[in-house]
RNA sequence: CGCGGGGUGGAGCAGCUCGGUAGCUCGCUGGGCUCAUAACCCAGAGGUCGCAGGUUCAAAUCCUGCCCCCGCUACCA
């Protein structure tokens, strides 16, 4: 038995989520939690919404209401997508409850005592209406190389070069339009260089992470500067500083407060479980020998918080290289950085202000949350940028869910019913013995696969199994052995064991159905459990929110269990749902519509 | 500019690390079956593996150059 931190990406509550969110952080971080606590581990999986920062703010003031009401309002609406999806959180929680504050106050606070934080001045463009800083990607202006006018603070769209925003001719704010103030400003920055060479000695013990992963972290480590984490803003963690913990107009950096996230989620589930030191073990490992180990899934963009960033932090906050662990004791480094790449739609790169856009409330509703996995795991990003078209939904769908594998549950176990209970199995031939092997034998290396995070592949294995009790059938015929009774209920009962199998071996990925299965099999209880959407309080006395929990110790195990002879099966009814393709052009229709609508 | 990924039969991909009959899913054609959501099974057609050189007995696989596509580049998250 192993513990494992499975560190899920958190998304940002500026709106609901779409389905390249989801084919980065969501199904494959669910995929690998349910496949390891069916191999029996024991998993801590852990997320939340990320609230702070400039964008919520920005958009709060848009629509009139305040920085806490937006967050509420998409905290639910994320929350309710991922529990339709069905991923199975150990907690998904939000970063503004007192328990997040405190946790990321304490670690900054240890950061700081030990030097790796220090006070640098730095130029900020201040909107003059609300005093709040402008990130430089919300400063716009005429580039000062090739006079384009739409250039960025950060960079010039038109010829690339990299910009300050204080070099930009007539510079505005993307928010008002109006010009910005340029103000010398205090900030916090965290001392990056001092964690090189750690971080490098690290990643050279990094084995089995995707390389592109590996390098990239790597190359970063050449040239690392102090990082700013704090920022002129009065939406996001109080700077628990004397003298600063009280200004209005200065708070933590998001990204910094949300990487915490990982670890005050771990801590309010120890809370909430009735044990509040028992997110430790998942967290110290090393002096307490533990078996820790920690799992971080994300979309590509997020590599450098989690290769860097982050393992700076817990560096920094354990007392390593230098100074003294803080109150969270010596904290370790993420055993593995999954990164996803980039899902796009149709040819385009997703966009919620463009409107290209598919949300996974919309999919859900109409197409349910397995058919939405089975494509995201079978066809997503998981290692070269992919792109979702509808075309390619309707057709694996059609083919390789309702007419694979739900097929092949509806014929077998039709036969079966038609007959009466489970029958026993007589003597077995050749064919019997040979099929019964290979679907055995493929929990080992499907397993080792999800292990590593292969899941296309361990998807593509577990289908073939599906492929081969087919073609079992075809070649036996049992609807053909009506005068050999005996051997008709061999084969029978040799074909639904092959169907309890390959139900296993699908758990991960098509949990709902696999649960249909076992229950049309007789199975009794929850098959692999499903995340349940709480009202609960705040821990420290702060407003109330949702929350995802559930219990997942259920009956599902990773290896083949025989199937119960005399059990009666029900009356099958089909898994999935053919598409007509029908709604291929609904579909673009409807995305087309949107994108006009943005446009205008 | 820097870094990374990719260009393989109609579509989407694997293979390339450790060179030696080009594989998978879908689609297409023909056949079989009829238990099953016209679902299943078998057979077949279809590729000079982006372009040009090079190394080698032999290259999709190694080397060089070029063309094209995509992403990342940390102070938007």
């Amino acid at each position: 038995m192993v513990r494992i931190l499975t560190a899920v990406a958190w998304p940002y509550a500026n709106g609901p989520r779409h389905i390249g969110h989801v084919a980065g952080f969501g199904v494959p971080s669910d995929v690998f939690s349910r496949y390891q606590r069916m191999a029996g581990n024991t998993v801590l999986m852990v997320s939340g919404t990320d609230e702070h920062g400039t964008p919520i703010q920005v958009q709060a003031d848009r629509e009139g209401v305040s920085a806490r009401e937006l967050a509420d309002r998409y905290n639910r609406v994320i929350a309710e997508d991922l529990q339709g999806l069905g991923l199975t959180y150990d907690l998904f929680t939000r970063t503004t409850t007192r328990n997040h504050y405190s946790v990321v106050q304490t670690i900054f606070r240890s950061l700081y005592d030990n030097g790796y934080v220090t006070e640098r001045s730095q130029l900020s463009a201040i909107d003059p209406a609300t005093g709040r800083g402008l990130p430089d990607r919300y400063v716009e202006g005429t580039c000062p190389i090739c006079s384009y006018d739409g250039a960025r603070g950060d960079q010039c769209d038109s010829c690339g070069n990299q910009l300050d925003p204080q070099d930009l001719i007539n510079p505005r704010s993307k928010i008002d339009g109006k010009a910005p103030t340029f103000v010398e400003s205090a900030q916090f920055f965290l001392e990056l260089p001092a964690f090189a060479e750690a971080l490098g000695g690290w990643l050279q013990t990094r084995t089995g992470w995707r390389p592109n992963v590996l390098k990239f972290s790597a190359n970063l480590l050449d040239d690392l500067k102090p990082r700013a984490i704090t920022r002129d803003l009065d939406w996001g963690v109080p700077i628990p500083l004397p003298g600063w913990s009280e200004r209005e107009d200065k708070r933590l950096y998001v990204w910094f407060d949300a990487v915490i996230g990982y670890l005050s989620a771990s801590v309010e589930w120890a809370r909430r479980t009735g044990d509040p030191d028992a997110w430790r073990p998942f967290w110290q490992g090393g002096a307490a020998g533990s078996d820790a180990t920690s799992y971080y899934f994300m979309g590509k963009d997020n590599v450098v918080f989690h290769s860097v960033i982050w393992p700076a932090i817990l560096l920094g906050a354990s007392g390593r290289p230098a100074g003294t662990a803080s109150a969270m004791g010596q904290l370790e480094l993420p055993s593995e950085v999954v990164s996803s790449e980039f899902l796009t739609m149709e040819g385009r790169k997703f966009s919620s202000s463009r409107s290209v856009v598919i949300y996974v409330r919309d999919v859900l509703e109409r197409y349910g949350p397995d058919a939405l996995r089975y494509y995201l795991a079978a066809a997503g990003p998981e290692g070269s940028d992919t792109d979702f078209t509808w075309e390619q939904f309707v057709t694996r769908n059609n083919t390789e869910l309702v007419a694979g594998w739900g097929n092949l549950v509806k014929r077998t176990v039709s036969m079966v019913e038609k007959l009466g209970p489970i029958p026993p199995a007589g003597e077995l031939l050749g064919p019997d013995h040979e099929v019964l092997a290979a679907s055995e034998a493929a929990f080992a290396p499907i397993g080792a696969l999800l292990g590593r995070s292969q899941q296309k592949a361990a998807l593509g294995e577990a289908m073939k199994v599906v492929g081969e009790a087919n073609r079992y059938l075809s070649d036996q015929e049992p609807w053909k052995l009506s005068g050999d009774p005996a051997r008709r209920d061999t084969v029978l009962h040799v074909g639904l064991q092959l169907v309890d199998d390959a139900k296993t071996l699908l758990t991960p990925f098509l949990p709902h159905s696999s649960d249909r299965v076992h229950r049309m099999l007789g199975g009794a209880g929850p098959w692999s459990g499903q995340p349940e959407l709480r009202e609960v309080e705040d821990l420290d006395g702060g407003p109330g929110y949702p929350v995802l929990m559930g219990d997942y110790d259920t009956e599902a195990v990773w290896q083949r269990r025989p199937i119960r002879v005399g059990q009666a099966v029900d009356k099958p009814v089909p898994l999935f749902t053919k598409l007509d393709p029908s709604v291929i052009a609904e579909e673009l229709a409807r995305l087309a519509a949107e994108v006009e609508r943005g446009a205008e």
